[in-house]
DNA sequence: TCCCATTGCATAGATTTCTAAGTAATTATT
DNA sequence: AATAATTACTTAGAAATCTATGCAATGGGA
C-alpha cells in the first residue's frame, strides 16, 4: 500500500482553495445577475471603476487576464452597454475603454454587495485569523508563481 | 467620496482566493499535460484512483461538478483510454465508471506530481500557520454555502 | 524613405464549467 | 396492468477562460 494512498483531496490546500473559490463565485454571480452583469464583466468593472479610460492591454494587465479574454469580456459589456471603445487619436493600434454613464451609476450598489459578499465570508473569523489568512494565501501564491517561472 | 472607493479588490478574500486558485490551477494543468492528462479529467481520475466502478451520479457527487460536467469530463476521458463505460446490469440507467490499465499505471506519478505542488505551495509557511489558514478557508466556504441557502 | 521589428488588438479553436430541457429505464400508485 | 413520478444520464447552448496565430499601426535603423 503506498503512501500516497494518503493524500485525500480534502486535506489538500489546493482543494480547499477551490472549494472556496467556487463558492464565492456562485454567490457573486446570483448577486449581480439581477444587475444584468456576468461575472466575467465584473473583474473589468472593478478596475474601470478606479481607471475609467485604460486601453485594453493595460486593462487585460491590471485585471490579470489574457487579452483575448478581455476581447470577448468588452464585447459583451459593449452589447450590455456597460462600456464604450474608442480608438485613441495620437495611436490608431490603442482602444480606450469607457464607461458609459449606467456603469457609473451601477459602481456604489455593485460595490456594495461586493462588500457583502465579503462581509458574510468572513463571519465569525476572528480579525487575527483573518490576517494570518491573508499573509499565508498571498505566499501561497506567491511561491507557486515562482515555480512557474 | 463614498467609502466604497476604499475597497480594494487587493484586500478583499475573494480576490485572494481567486489568485491563488488560478496559480494552483495553472501549475496543475502544466505538470499533467505531459502525460496526457488535461485538468477537467484530473479531478475525476482522483476520485476513481480511490473508488472504481462508481455510476456517474455518484462520481458528480463526489468530485462536486454538475452531470453535464461529469459527462463531457467523461467523453474525453474515454477518448483518451482512461476509462470504460459499462451499464449496470441490474439497472440499465445506470453506467459504471471503470479506469483502465493505463489510469492505474498513472495513479502514483501523478499523486506525487500532486503532492510535488502541495508542497510547493506550502514552503516556508508554519506548519501552526497553515493549520489556521485551514481552519479560517474552511469556514469562509460554509459561511458563503450557508448564505445561498 | 523604405523595410522590419514591435506593439495593440482580434480571430480561431479548445477546455471547463454551468443551467435548462430532453430521453430512457425503473418504481410507485391507482 | 396502465399511468405517473422518479431516477440516471444526455443534449443543447451559453459563458469564461486559455494558447497560438493573424493583422494593422507605429517607430527605428539602413
Amino acid at each position: 500500500m503506498p503512501r500516497l494512498a494518503e493524500f485525500p483531496p480534502r486535506l489538500s490546500s489546493g482543494y480547499l482553495v477551490r472549494d472556496t473559490h467556487r463558492a464565492f463565485q456562485r454567490l457573486l454571480e446570483r448577486r449581480i445577475a439581477p444587475y444584468g452583469v456576468a461575472r466575467g464583466q465584473w473583474y473589468f468593472l472593478r478596475v474601470l471603476w478606479i481607471h475609467d479610460g485604460l486601453s485594453q492591454r493595460e486593462l487585460s494587465a491590471r485585471v490579470g487576464m489574457m487579452e483575448p479574454t478581455t476581447v470577448i469580456a468588452l464585447r459583451s459589456m459593449e452589447r450590455a452597454g456597460l462600456i464604450q471603445r474608442q480608438r485613441s487619436d495620437n495611436d490608431r493600434r490603442k482602444v480606450r475603454v469607457l464607461l458609459t454613464a449606467k456603469a457609473k451609476r451601477l459602481r456604489n450598489e455593485l460595490l456594495g454587495v461586493a462588500r457583502g459578499i465579503t462581509d458574510a465570508s468572513e463571519e465569525g473569523i476572528a480579525a487575527r485569523d483573518l490576517a494570518a489568512f491573508r499573509r499565508v494565501i498571498a505566499r501561497m501564491t506567491e511561491n507557486l508563481d515562482r515555480v512557474e517561472r
